[in-house]
DNA sequence: GTTGTCACG
DNA sequence: ACGTACGTGACAACC
């Protein structure tokens, strides 16, 4: 086998991993308060690297400084970049000893750039015969790749690379390597600051070089071209893009002063690298190397416990009038996990047990149910349904550390206790990962002490963290919004999930036989049609069968093949039959697998209802989401799908199906914070708002008819402006030319001056804060909106504008769920809150009721907060979640 | 475990 | 020229 040969290039991945880690930047640093992250990130890639490729020779390049011979050359070269960060400045001395106690060479040279030493070595490496792989965050390398050597670029993060042989880059961009060259000559690069040939961007230099060849090929051949602004540019400019050539080259005779065969690789020095991950407080990757001895494996303060049995509950009744509750259940869904044991107490007392039985002796339950003592939990919600398993009441809750922890940053949020405590630099507690293992080996430990620590540890956990938290929140002018919004809304969501909704399993499994008889017809006219059966359901065959046997054309590719999604078969399916029934199987196959399979995998059979979970502390917008099943996307938009919900169904006799929703609550958001005036009129006037925008965007007299066509392009504009809008993406969804898109969006802007004003502001807000929040004081972090990469930045400036109106949208119906809830209790009413999907609440209510609720629940749902502009609320009722009329 | 597809707001 | 609308979850196939 040939010799192996690893070339990295250090600067470049030193950097990524900095700025992959920069939201982070604090959580990373020693006990002497140097930063760490760009080392540990370094340490993550070489581990990665290591692991599947096994190299004999192996060097990391650095630059040696700022001045290299391009510069001499070209004043300019890399000007206008930041100063490095300080943070990221101090660590460079440690990488390179972390790459000399790794085993591995390391080199500078004077005035040239790591880059040279690279491409000289792995000429060196192909001459000699060696596999070479580069390693490297600078896409500009890819110009090295050749049949042995691979040049692997970080794509996001520092362990997740491309790969780019020769091969992959004629796919990629359909030239070879060496072409790369050619092409960013012409083209230029804003980073490294040189400017290329004016006008000339990615698109034309491919079709330039593929054309000629090389920069070179152009100008000899430059009469060829037809005489164009292109033209004029390319003859002005020949200078600059010879110039832009060498620059852009990477040099392959470096004048280095090393041999490939002084690069042996010769493994880790595992004692200096040990030495080195304490000095760095790399704990994970010392616990990996197993070598943390016993008492600093488990780094954690030490804790007293006792035992709660039959004979000490008295113990339970000296605990005061506040202490942190924890009920263990091992598997996510606590509708169904079993027990496995509990803690509860405070600073003073930790009271353990295995045994859920003792949960309701009457001291425990009398604990429990005291709301005079305030509880402390993780995860109320499942708290309380598990509880109410038992038949037991949790009252009194006041700090959960998820919620609250959720709220203050939605990004870093996690369901492990133990890792969310280690976000806030609380450390006295393992994860759950660390004491139960993970993937099929995760069990509850047989070892009471190892047990029982780990439950006294993640109460003490909870305790520790709640004034913290709180103190956060109130400076964040977040504790309304907890304590008014979240924890209540907790509460009502456990209800609601207690109660679930009643599902027919026979209406499923009736249907669920005439899709199985469709399927086969269906299936046997595809496998005619195809000439051959395969596995529909695979994209790679299906792929193979359209765009190879039956040679129809490929629209789009997907990253591994072709893309066989909706609309690209819906343009294919003038062209061949097949493609239609393709649509129907797909249609098909997903009612049957996801809706009637699944559906009636869940059922549970005790009282033939769907116990949802709703994920409160998942969304990056306060949205709620839905597991286990998912009860928010029911089919509803084709009538085929729609059926499903004929199988939801009231739980008593004499009862119906209830469900209100909001009209454009989104819009109606946007109207409101923005304080536009043209769209708070049209709201306030109680127009269609569709409409009225195509009349606005459209320019209609009050006497023009809008024809639907309108309407439906003005609705398309608006739900654009939600989402941050493009022409280009306007342009798909629409089927109109990008210009015409563009033209709609300038024109919205102009009738809505103010929504305009919005976007820029918002995302001038987010630059500044680096966040954005919702009427309620809700905040989405955007660590991207200062981001380098264009399509990253645009991400987040897009999610910048969406976030406050979608998350406004959720916090009002979260209010409304609240008082809803309030209502139904004050009026003794019998009717019972099932579902909520966004913008609508479904109940089930004795037809008797249904009057009170048609109008209790819209004047609830419409009162939730006041906004500038009126909120609207429709109704329908049935006997079942099908058959609803207004 | 990741990818592609498709269900919802 | 860039790369392409926001937020979710479940399933089947494939690695």
């Amino acid at each position: 086998m040939a010799k192996q040969l690893l070339l990295i290039d250090g600067n470049s991945i030193v950097f990524r991993a900095f700025f992959a880690m920069h939201n982070q930047i604090d959580k990373f640093t020693n006990k002497d308060g140097l930063h760490t992250a760009a080392i540990y990130g370094f340490k993550l890639m070489l581990d990665h690297v290591l692991g599947n490729f096994h190299p004999d020779a192996a060097l990391v390049a650095f630059d040696a400084g700022k001045v290299t011979f391009r510069t001499k050359m070209y004043a300019d070269y890399k000007g206008g970049r930041n100063k490095t960060p300080e943070e990221l400045t101090e660590q460079l001395p440690y990488v390179r000893e972390l790459v000399r106690d790794s085993g591995l060479h390391s080199y500078e040279l004077k005035d040239y750039e790591a880059d040279d030493i690279i491409g000289t070595l792995a000429r060196e490496g192909d001459e000699a015969g060696y596999e070479t792989l580069i390693v490297t965050g600078d896409r500009d390398l890819t110009q090295l790749a050749s049949d042995h050597t691979t040049v692997a670029v970080t794509h996001k993060g520092v362990t997740d690379t491309e790969h780019y042989t020769p091969e992959h880059v004629k796919e990629k961009l359909g030239i070879t390597p060496t072409q790369i060259i050619d092409m960013k000559a012409l083209m230029g690069d804003s980073s490294d600051n040189y400017p290329g040939v004016t006008k000339i961007g990615e698109k034309t230099a491919i079709k330039l070089v593929k054309q000629f060849g090389s920069v070179e090929g152009i100008y000899e051949n430059i009469d060829q071209l037809k005489k164009s602004k292109m033209k004029e540019h390319l003859v002005e400019e020949e200078e600059v893009a010879r110039q832009c050539k060498t620059l852009a080259t990477i040099l392959r005779d470096a004048p280095i002063d090393i041999k490939l065969a002084d690069l042996k690789y010769n493994g880790p020095q595992t004692e200096k690298l040990i030495d080195f991950y304490q000095k760095m407080d790399f704990r994970s990757f010392l616990k990996k190397m197993n070598v943390l001895p016993d008492e600093q494996k488990v780094e954690i303060a030490p804790i007293k416990y006792t035992e709660l049995t039959a004979d000490n509950l008295e113990l339970v009744t000296q605990l005061g009038d506040r202490g942190s509750f924890y009920l263990e259940m091992p598997d996510a869904n606590y509708h169904t996990s079993p027990f496995a044991g509990f803690v509860l107490g405070n600073g003073e007392q930790w009271l353990v047990s295995r045994d859920p039985e003792l949960l309701k002796t009457k001291q425990v339950q009398k604990w429990l149910a005291d709301s005079d003592i305030k509880k402390d939990v993780f995860n109320a919600k499942a708290q309380i349904v598990g509880l109410n398993r038992l038949g037991l009441e949790l009252k009194g809750i006041d700090f959960d550390l998820l919620l609250a922890s959720y709220l203050l940053n939605t990004n870093d949020n996690s369901n492990d206790l133990g890792k969310l405590a280690h976000e806030h630099e609380y450390t006295d507690v393992q994860t759950d990962e660390e004491v139960y293992g993970k993937g099929v080996k995760r069990s509850i430990p047989d070892e009471d002490e190892t047990f029982f620590k780990h439950l006294a540890n993640k109460a003490r956990a909870i305790e520790k963290l709640r004034s913290q938290l709180f103190k956060q929140l109130d400076e964040n002018e977040q504790l309304p919004l907890y304590t008014d919004i979240e924890l209540p809304l907790t509460h009502v969501l456990a209800k609601m999930e207690i109660t679930g909704v009643h599902v027919n399993a026979q209406t499923l499994k009736n249907m669920g036989s005439k899709l199985t008889e469709r399927l086969a017809e269906i299936k046997e006219q595809i496998y005619q049609e195809a000439g051959e059966e395969f596995n529909i359901n695979s994209t790679k065959q299906l792929g193979q069968i359209l765009f190879e046997k039956l040679k129809l054309p490929v629209i789009k590719k997907t990253k591994t093949g072709y893309s066989t999604a909706v609309d690209v078969l819906e343009k294919l399916a003038p062209q061949a039959p097949i493609v239609e029934n393709i649509l129907q199987y797909r249609q098909i196959s997903k009612l049957q697998s996801t809706y009637i399979k699944g559906l009636l995998k869940v059922i549970h059979s005790s009282d033939q209802k769907i116990h949802t979970r709703y994920l409160q502390t998942l969304t990056q917008t306060g949205r709620l989401s839905s597991v286990d099943p998912n009860l928010q996307n029911i089919p509803v938009r084709l009538p085929e799908g729609r059926r499903i919900r004929r199988a939801f169904v009231p739980s008593h006799d004499g009862w119906q199906i209830f469900s209100s929703d909001y009209s454009q609550v989104e819009l109606r958001v946007l109207a409101h914070i923005t304080g536009d005036h043209n769209l708070q009129e049209d709201f306030k006037n109680g127009e269609d708002i569709h409409a009225s925008t195509a009349r606005r965007i459209f320019h209609l007299k009050p006497e023009e008819k809008i024809d639907r066509n309108m309407r439906r392009r003005a609705k398309a504009v608006n739900f654009g402006i939600v989402y941050g809008i493009s022409d280009y993406g306007l342009a798909q969804r629409i089927h109109v030319s990008r210009s015409q898109a563009h033209e709609f969006i300038q024109s919205y802007f102009k009738e809505f001056p103010k929504v305009k004003d919005y976007i820029h502001d918002t995302i001038e807000f987010a630059r500044e804060h680096g966040y954005v929040e919702t009427i309620t004081h809700r905040r989405r972090y955007l660590p991207d909106i200062n981001a380098k990469n264009f399509s990253r930045r645009s991400f987040a400036e897009r999610t910048a504008m969406n976030t406050p109106i979608q998350g406004s949208a959720a916090d009002i119906i979260k209010i409304a769920m609240i008082k809803m809830q309030d209502e139904l209790e004050k009026h003794h009413l019998k009717t019972k809150m099932l579902l909520q999907i966004h913008d609508e609440l479904v109940f089930e209510a004795p037809k008797e009721e249904i009057p009170v609720l048609s109008k209790l629940v819209p004047d609830v749902m419409d009162s939730a907060v006041k906004l500038s502009v009126p909120l609207k609320v429709d109704s329908k009722y049935g006997d079942t979640w099908y058959d609803l009329k207004k």
